[in-house]
DNA sequence: GCATATATTTGCATCATGCAACAATCGCTA
DNA sequence: TAGCGATTGTTGCATGATGCAAATATATGC
């Protein structure tokens, strides 16, 4: 396969625009499946992610949390007041900044989800299963990458309304 | 590298906790673009995603498009309503089946499309830029059998409203 | 102590979403 | 041809996500 200087960016762009359409198709099926696996629960979909952040990370402030969902913090003071009703996270002013809000999940939140996850993470077995086993690895490696590569170019000041600091 | 068949086990749950993973990443860098680059053309997401549809397939009913989208076709009502009051597409009933409404792009529909598209494109161009050449071509094909897979996988009735049949 | 900066919440508006009820139409059958 | 059930789409209603601007509370620097 010989490329001259041309052919290249012929190739890229397609590339491209196949990528922009798998990418497109993959992350309806995702939305579409969070719609209606997660909302059985007893949370919504935004709540599930910041609270699977959150047992993740083990605890952060509102600022972060909003930063990593890629909210602004006025969206995730909302998401976590619903959280905090359920029981499944508590929220407490840093005793060493009270203007800081520190968020956390509870016994219940953590439990909640493990079990959205081991059933998410179910699916997306069953969905392995059906690659060929070499494709695996490979595929999920280049996700990775890609997502990486992703955030390494789309710098997104992830905090809309504040700045954040990279502290 | 040997594997018993516990082992085998062992990783693919690995593995698919690595796709939870990386795949929920990508979908939130996904979403977080799509908010940022669309609203500024005077359309909604969701009204970009149908428009384009409808620009990729030139027209369809209103039913096959909710399908499409994997939304209720009382969203899509509301979606098309916008586009249609923005003047950038058309709804009429088909003559042969007047319960069926058929929807289609304007002119300045598939304008806006191509505009947003090249837009988005040029941005994948960009995250594909800086992934070794090599690699690009792989992520692509992964990502397409992927998408595949989670269609054949989650076979999801599609309209939840309503029954489609599968003609 | 006061001005400024920072972290968060609240008020407000827009939009997406699904379900249930309704309306219009089609196809079939008596 | 009248009627009945199925199909297709829209509307009313409720819930929830989202961002921006204003307000609140606190910290920091002078």
């Amino acid at each position: 396969m010989q490329q001259s200087l041309g052919t290249t960016y012929v190739t890229l762009d397609r590339q491209a625009r196949r990528l922009h359409a798998a990418a497109g198709e993959l992350l309806r099926r995702y939305q579409f499946r969070d719609r209606n696996e997660i909302c059985c629960h007893g949370v919504s979909v935004a709540q599930c992610y910041a609270l699977e952040t959150l047992v993740e990370i083990g605890g952060t402030t509102m600022g972060e949390l909003a930063r990593r969902q890629r909210v602004a913090v006025s969206t995730m003071t909302r998401v976590v007041d619903g959280l905090v009703d359920k029981g499944l996270a508590h929220r407490w002013f840093d005793p060493d900044d009270r203007r800081v809000c520190r968020v956390g999940a509870t016994g219940s939140g953590v439990d909640l989800v493990a079990r959205i996850t081991d059933e998410l993470v179910a699916r997306e077995k069953a969905v392995l299963g059906r690659l060929p086993a070499a494709h695996r690895e490979s595929l999920i490696s280049a996700l990775e990458e890609f997502a990486a590569a992703m955030g390494a170019c789309c710098p997104a000041p992830a905090v809309p309304t504040t700045k954040e600091r990279t502290t």
